[in-house]
DNA sequence: CTCCGTTTCTGAACAGCGTTCATTTTTTTC
DNA sequence: GAAAAAAATGAACGCTGTTCAGAAACGGAG
């Protein structure tokens, strides 16, 4: 009967990965310790070592739940939208709002780096790619129907300029935009790319 | 005489700048060791803490000349562009080309976190607000006179997105873009920029 | 219930890291 | 040239992720 040691199996994953999260939450992706965690989560250091590869595959499965959560709040804001422009903003400000009250784990999703040599595994590279398609209807309710083909390319673009402004404000590494200035400068940001857009045709 | 001595202190310091410079170039930030570091500049392991504070220190003076490179090259793409929008178009490129041919030195510009609770100092974060300013003066003859008072935000926003583009693709966090296709759709980018910004005014 | 083969869990031990500092070596001064 | 001052050295320290020989818990047979 091997379901009963399954079950604890699953259960001891559990209990690691949500003490990663919350180490990652309260300090970064950069003060996470197998010991605290492992600590944290009531077992031997070793015992990490029976449930997942290393760190980095314990901080891809805190990720990919980040990336759960991040990707249902994306759902929820384009849901509740009008217009393809106004999906595109409740879009960024979703996107932005995310980032500023779960900032480490956002951050963790994007400062993560593999050991040198080992690839993403392919299943949480769909992940990723998940945030992007929310993009992909309202610029083709937006653009000329003859431009659907290489949809995917823009959004990933756009996605990415949007990604750019929020993470170097929210990082800090230039003199940080204020919260309230950021939402308006990102906000008049996605007005100027959508006016460019309809311009276009 | 300490005149000797100082400059056998800038010779020592210029040693291990480029040695860390070529082990970032060769093997990224992650890959930096101080053994290695001094193993190549020619001295102690300790004779590097005689002439910088840390490891980050010594990255904060990498990046510094990084970063200066990067402005002449942003410099002289800005320089030989004719409008406001060839301006707009030559820097995105320059930096793209700039971001694709020093990787591992562009990426250790963002890549690198200080110490916890240590902030990053002033002089670094004023190196890094150059590369913004380029963008203000092509930004300034796009826009309306009157919107030229908060036109750093702007520029800044635009830089972000610009850099988020080029990060995101050259990360090869998502499935990656070939970089024909990654320079086609960053200038496409700003032309859709360029129309937003025209038609608002 | 008892036994024993199997599986699971454990934490001391290991190699490697950044950083320190007592010691040695070099330089400067008289 | 000798004494004092400064600079350079690398072994040692504390911490890291990871391993693995041994301990503990489990599960079915007698």
């Amino acid at each position: 009967m091997t379901q009963k040691s399954d079950a604890r199996r699953e259960d001891l994953k559990a209990r690691l990965v949500s003490a990663a999260r919350a180490r990652i939450q309260s300090s970064g992706l950069g003060g996470l310790r197998a010991r605290d965690i492992t600590a944290d989560a009531g077992c031997a250091l070793g015992a990490l070592y029976t449930v997942f590869a290393d760190l980095d595959d314990l901080v891809l499965h805190v990720n990919s739940g980040t990336l759960a959560e991040l990707g249902a709040v994306l759902r929820t804001a384009a849901a509740g939208a009008l217009g393809p422009e106004e999906t595109l903003k409740a879009l960024a400000r979703a996107y932005l709002a995310f980032a500023s009250e779960n900032r480490m784990l956002w951050a963790a999703l994007f400062e993560h780096r593999m050991a040198p040599g080992v690839p993403v595994p392919e299943w949480h590279l769909a992940e990723h790619a998940v945030l992007i398609q929310y993009l992909v209807e309202p610029l083709a309710l937006l653009g000329a129907p003859s431009q659907n083909e290489d949809l995917l390319p823009r959004a990933r673009a756009i996605f990415s300029a949007v990604h750019g402004i929020v993470a170097i404000s929210l990082e800090a590494r230039f003199i940080g935009l204020a919260p309230p200035v950021l939402e308006r400068e990102l906000l008049n940001f996605v007005d100027v790319l959508v006016s460019g857009l309809k311009s276009r045709h």
